[in-house]
DNA sequence: TTCCTTGCAAACGATTTGCATTGGA
DNA sequence: TCCAATGCAAATCGTTTGCAAGGAA
């Protein structure tokens, strides 16, 4: 098996642990499973989803307020999806800038990121029309919808 | 008060009658309504927000069965937000390409357009990383979030 | 007459919360 | 020891559905 941040602390696990203190709260074995779990895989993934990846099983109320503890802690980030099914996913502090695709047959997402100088371009683009809206952009993400490999 | 949709038949009403003809469903009074409210708004809405916006008011029960008849048509689209709710808005054949500035704050979603050539890369861009994850793409969607006019 | 549509109430499913117990610093 | 975290069960809330009545073609 993957050696993984239960073993040891690594790099991550500090960085979530300093970000949790400064919140006063504890960065417990759920909630380092569940941040291993979601630096893992390569997309967001639903409480259910997770439900079922973590071993042991944790229940499904103490796994959302786990999330929501982290999201508060701009740990994780979430991503609202068909059918009102919210994904988590490692904030991008962590995870790196990127963008969605969104199966419309299975609901699944997958992260891509995007060239640098299309990014850049976005980025400019963003402020012109955010500030023609009187909108303060904080973030931005580029949702491509379609079908999946698997969905095809 | 503005002439709607209601007052006579408009090229829109014409469309979209063609649409659920061609499904075998009828354009009764209510989804002509929520069409036209769709239609006056400049941003998706939420069931909760078109049953306030109504009148005379339609039951939820009804005005979700409509969005959902309305949706497999191809006349309403739906746009998914924080806290599980689903707003709709008019397809993009009718409402035209745009893209969404959407609240951390108040959860509101506002239209935007983006330049023709900006938009013109992002669909090169965007065949170019969907091919190389074996993805078919059909439509996309810029979500900038932040603080809007209001809650800022 | 034949289906589609509507309204109401009940059912559903994802998420949240109250409360007593457990556990880490 | 003290306060946060956990587990369970019950509650919430957006949304869906069964069923009987109403309406358009």
């Amino acid at each position: 098996m993957p050696s993984s941040s239960l073993d040891r602390p690594s790099s991550l696990d500090r960085q979530v642990q300093r970000r949790l203190r400064e919140r006063g709260v504890r960065y417990t074995t759920g909630r380092r499973a569940l941040v291993a779990a979601l630096t893992a895989v390569d997309g967001p993934r639903s409480a259910a989803e997770l439900h079922e990846l973590l071993q042991p099983a944790m229940p499904l109320s103490s796994l959302y307020r786990s999330l929501s503890v982290l999201q508060d802690a701009g740990v994780v980030a979430p991503h609202h999806g068909a059918k009102g099914i919210t994904r988590y996913e490692m904030a991008e502090w962590f995870a790196g800038h990127h963008h969605h695709l969104v199966c419309v047959e299975c609901g699944s997402v997958d992260d891509v990121e995007i060239p640098t100088d299309l990014e850049a371009r976005l980025r400019v683009l963003i402020d012109q029309v955010a500030s023609a809206a009187a909108f303060e952009p904080l973030d931005h993400s580029l949702e491509i919808s379609g079908r999946c490999e698997r969905c095809s």
